[in-house]
DNA sequence: AGGAACGTTGACAGCGCTACCAGCAACGAC
DNA sequence: GTCGTTGCTGGTAGCGCTGTCAACGTTCCT
């Protein structure tokens, strides 16, 4: 009897236990592995434990047993409405598993990563996502040698670090390239922002598409290391046009700028498709309901989050996936922007329901 | 010399202390209150706390302290570009100090929201921020007993139950139709979407304005419970023309909204402003880019959330704020899309409203 | 029947840190 | 000189839980 009972009617373990009629750790043992209790003990102690209102303190569960249900997630940026989609994934699926989720943002540095990897590291998490595959020399190393498991995701490459979920963001572009080549587009100019390492790909891919048919033009890509936004798609294609007036086409390396390049279409009037092509990247909610409908490539980003989590979790509680490596694939949705040149000059005013029926059509991939 | 060494070279507070020859209670109190230290001892802990790397064991830290250094903060949607914005101010703020964030998504569910709120309270967070004032009974008399600090963020009202930051939506969408009026709009539709209780009293504020100039009509307005996007803009357009063909106005209670009619309108060939004007809510980024730029009215999201998670930690740390309630206020934003009916006359430059707070800004481009 | 094997339960000893209080030196007030 | 007072330091005793291992009863096998 060495203990008071503290005073507040805290509910600790060893009340529920008592009220049971168990030592505490068979309650304990409740919590954690319910089938290891005989069915009558496992009844006493689940409905001593809600009688009393038990929750239990999770910092003395991780003190005791020396790790803790913490799954760290490190993403570039919070506003990006890419890794919107991906977190609500992974807020999804950990939700109703015991884990719960540390979010840190990296603001697309590594060296940032870097350090909020030894952060996170230090506190031994059950598990951590990481975004993309270029990490600091460090940070692999640190990756490597965390006892727990982690998922890189929103790309694959080789040498995943443990799992990985996420498709080439480089045959991505590649087949938004090939789409616009079948349409009759030539002259594909291409405008990037941030160029963070996907971005980086996306260009690759855009490169090799256009060199692979000879149309290749340094000239035809404008990039900055400015964040994107809506307008600024407009200021990068007004810079490209500047430089190749005539092009037909214009990839844009996300959804975001495609708009401005259409906004920026529509006040130079410029006619879209019927002059100008534009594809965009990610496939967000807008795309297709732009006037015309905008051509883009979709991405799974909620269902990479929340797959992401849930391999996480499985490998944490042992069942590691016979698949390490995922591959989610894209879709190029080809709508009204991107259609084949010959068309009129006036952007196609169709009834409201038509704009929709393009969506489909899987491409190269997946 | 009771304890072991443990094995591995894990680094405790008592190897800190051992190597800067100072007891493990005075290497403790290094890291909470420095300043209680002599200077030599001071630096002694501390060169020997990062000879060895040390990083304290926060579980340990939590259990023995009875508190965490852990910040609930509970928002409705992760999706919602106004709440990445706020996450974003929030996560600014709490980076360099030692508290984390621990974010759930109560999926604008007041039931889903008391259930985190008990989960939440029982692991005694330093501090809470939640969205909104509209909370159960239940929860609101659980905030009410619980012993840290609460931010009540996004709106203001009476009787909050600790601090609070935001702005009166009511007032703002009186502000917005106030605007339209003074441009000679008069038959005014509402768009709004999801109808949590941000947007109804954006839409009270709206049928107040609407009342006090005597142009009130039910059918001016249309609202679903869905989520909002842009499609959905384009959609309860739609539905508004087809009962009110000869509005002149629309008001949305939201930017996607807002996005979703100026494409409707363009797929119908309607002029904005010439036929019809647009307002919309939050001014997101695309507002200024679009064509014509839409008029919006912008509200301080990021300073929000990063003024509400400062306040926050000041208050954990006992200075409390001499002012508990804070309005951030809003502001029109009058750009094309709202311009006076006759095509000739610019956008006019006006202080409306009722709020003090509200200061009209000049502008097409921002 | 004897023993091994299994399933179930409990006692004990910490996990790494901090709250609390006691101790001690240095200093000023009387 | 004595007494408090202040500033700094250390010892003790847990915080609430779980890992480990031992002990027990039961079942199954030979």
């Amino acid at each position: 009897m060495g203990r008071k009972r503290t005073k507040s009617g805290k509910i600790r373990l060893a009340e529920v236990a008592e009220l049971a009629g168990v030592s505490p750790i068979t309650a304990s043992r409740f919590f954690r592995n319910p089938e290891a209790l005989s069915v009558a003990k496992r009844t006493r102690v689940e409905s001593a434990a809600k009688e009393l209102g038990y929750v239990p303190n999770l910092a003395a569960r991780a003190l005791a047993s020396q790790r803790t249900e913490v799954i760290g997630v490190l993403i570039p940026s919070l506003t990006n409405n890419v890794f919107s989609d991906v977190l609500r994934g992974i807020y999804d699926a950990s939700e109703g598993s015991r884990y719960s989720i540390q979010l840190s943002n990296t603001r697309y540095s590594i060296l940032q990563e870097e350090k909020l990897l030894r952060l996170f590291l230090a506190q031994k998490p059950a598990g951590l996502i990481v975004t993309g595959i270029d990490q600091t020399a460090e940070s692999r190393a640190m990756l490597q040698a965390a006892d727990c498991p982690i998922v890189q995701i929103m790309e694959i490459g080789p040498d995943p670090v443990d799992m990985m979920i996420g498709f080439s963001h480089y045959d991505a572009a590649r087949a938004a390239i090939a789409h616009l080549f079948e349409q009759g587009h030539r002259k594909v100019g291409f405008v990037g922002a941030r160029m963070d390492p996907r971005v980086q790909r996306r260009l690759d891919g855009y490169v090799s598409a256009m060199k692979d048919a000879g149309s290749f033009d340094q000239r035809l890509v404008v990039t900055t290391a400015t964040p994107t936004s809506v307008t600024l798609g407009g200021a990068l294609f007004t810079d490209l046009l500047a430089r190749e007036p005539d092009i037909d086409a214009v990839f844009c390396a996300n959804d975001d700028l495609a708009l401005g390049v259409l906004f920026e279409c529509r006040r130079r009037e410029i006619a879209v498709p019927g002059q100008i092509a534009i594809v965009g990247f990610n496939d967000l909610e807008f795309m297709a309901a732009a006037v015309p409908t905008l051509t883009s490539v979709r991405t799974n980003r909620y269902e990479m989050g929340k797959t992401a989590a849930t391999m996480l979790i499985d490998a944490i509680e042992g069942r590691r996936p016979e698949q390490p490596v995922l591959d989610l694939g894209f879709k190029v949705i080809e709508r009204q922007s991107s259609s084949a040149r010959r068309s009129d000059s006036r952007p196609a005013v169709s009834a409201a329901g038509a704009a929709n029926k393009m969506i489909a059509l899987p491409s190269s991939h997946d």
